[in-house]
DNA sequence: CTAGTTTCCTAATGATCGATACAGAACATC
DNA sequence: GATGTTCTGTATCGATCATTAGGAAACTAG
């Protein structure tokens, strides 16, 4: 379990390397296809195996780009969830913390019902449930939903500072709302519901926000 | 795959035999701790070994016991969601369909936070992602959630036919949007989210309900 | 060209997976 | 007691798990 000096070019940096043998296979691409992977079968039930296939690669060349099934699970989170400067910056950008969470909503129906990509939320279903070995990898994605709950609370604060929200507004609850109901999106978008369906629930859940 | 004639006693029939040797264990005592294993740590992610250890019988007696991990899960399933029909009554008992939404999203933060179980909920997190082999067991589980929502959906047709509530409401979305925030409550409440915080998000999502 | 570096594939590692064969032990019935 | 039946623990099954030697292959630099 010694850590390596370098990871063989792991991590995202500038992989601009000009010697020896170079890689055969598009990081970015093969990295993509294992997103995917975790995102249709989970972090502990996608199997190696099934990674490689999926990716197109072998498993000394996962293991050399990506370090452990781990690092590659972390580096697939980060490319799902993108940059959170920017979700932080489009939740501050919005008109208004409302308009900010019906935003997020419509994207998350319309992302757990996308043709081309797995059913669900890869953050809501991943590491729903995992081996006790895996705990830090749930901390791991727990710690994200935490993030992106704790901007809309913080929007919905400046709102009812500038006036926009009554003072009576449980800013927490709303935000906390917002993350569940994502969530349970998630689920049933899993169980087949439709987009239509999704995008019902989620105008539905904007009513508590007596706006 | 040949189907034995009798799964040495297996399913939750009669279980009293007269004959051979008589169960060491409390088969009921012994379902319940495996249920607790699925439930804190999933279906595929929760090992025979992990399952024999809580429940203190080995693997030969699972096997004889309960014929399948598959079968022991989906007895530990039936176990969690307890009688459908109970369920079922207490919705068509309840004084309004609204007040049996609040009654159910109540008892699901009361359950997800329980002291002594597993944080959130079984039918949420234990097949929230699996890989190919295990489609019929999430299949199972998500049927159990469909007829949930089926049955708040038609209890609330009913308070609409009966004047309750308006002609202009979305039955199924409000269903929805209950069973929703009950899943994602069930995410929140593994990330950490105290009672409280739970029960503040449920009743939000009753405004949904201009009640 | 040769030397140095890195990635490639083949094959294998020990560990653990779900599931059982087997034989002895514990019961009811005779 | 003998017989039949079922449960018990030990020990193990082949398969798969995540991970990695080891050596050939492909590149740059000299």
């Amino acid at each position: 379990m010694k850590e390596p000096t370098n990871g063989a070019n792991g991590g995202t940096a500038g992989s601009s390397r000009k010697i020896g043998r170079p890689l055969s296979f598009d990081r970015d691409a093969v990295l993509e296809k294992a997103m995917l992977t975790f995102w249709r079968h989970g972090y502990e039930t996608s199997s190696i195996s099934e990674l490689t296939t999926a990716m197109g690669i072998t498993a000394p060349s996962l293991y050399a780009a990506f370090g452990s099934k781990k690092r590659l699970f972390l580096e697939a989170v980060g490319r799902y969830a993108g940059d959170p400067q920017l979700l932080a910056d489009r939740i501050d950008n919005s008109a208004t913390a409302y308009e900010a969470a019906r935003a997020m909503l419509k994207a998350a129906a319309t992302a757990f019902t996308g043709p081309t990509t797995p059913r669900g939320c890869l953050l809501a279903s991943a590491t729903a449930s995992g081996s006790a070995e895996s705990a830090d990898v749930q901390a791991a994605v727990s710690d994200i939903r935490s993030a992106i709950a704790e901007q809309l609370r913080l929007r919905i604060v400046r709102d009812v500072a500038t006036g926009i929200m009554p003072t009576s507004t449980d800013a927490a609850a709303l935000a906390g709302l917002v993350i569940a109901v994502i969530q349970g999106m998630s689920v049933l978008a899993r169980d087949g519901m439709p987009l239509v369906g999704l995008i019902a629930i989620g105008e539905a859940s904007m009513s508590a926000w007596h706006h």
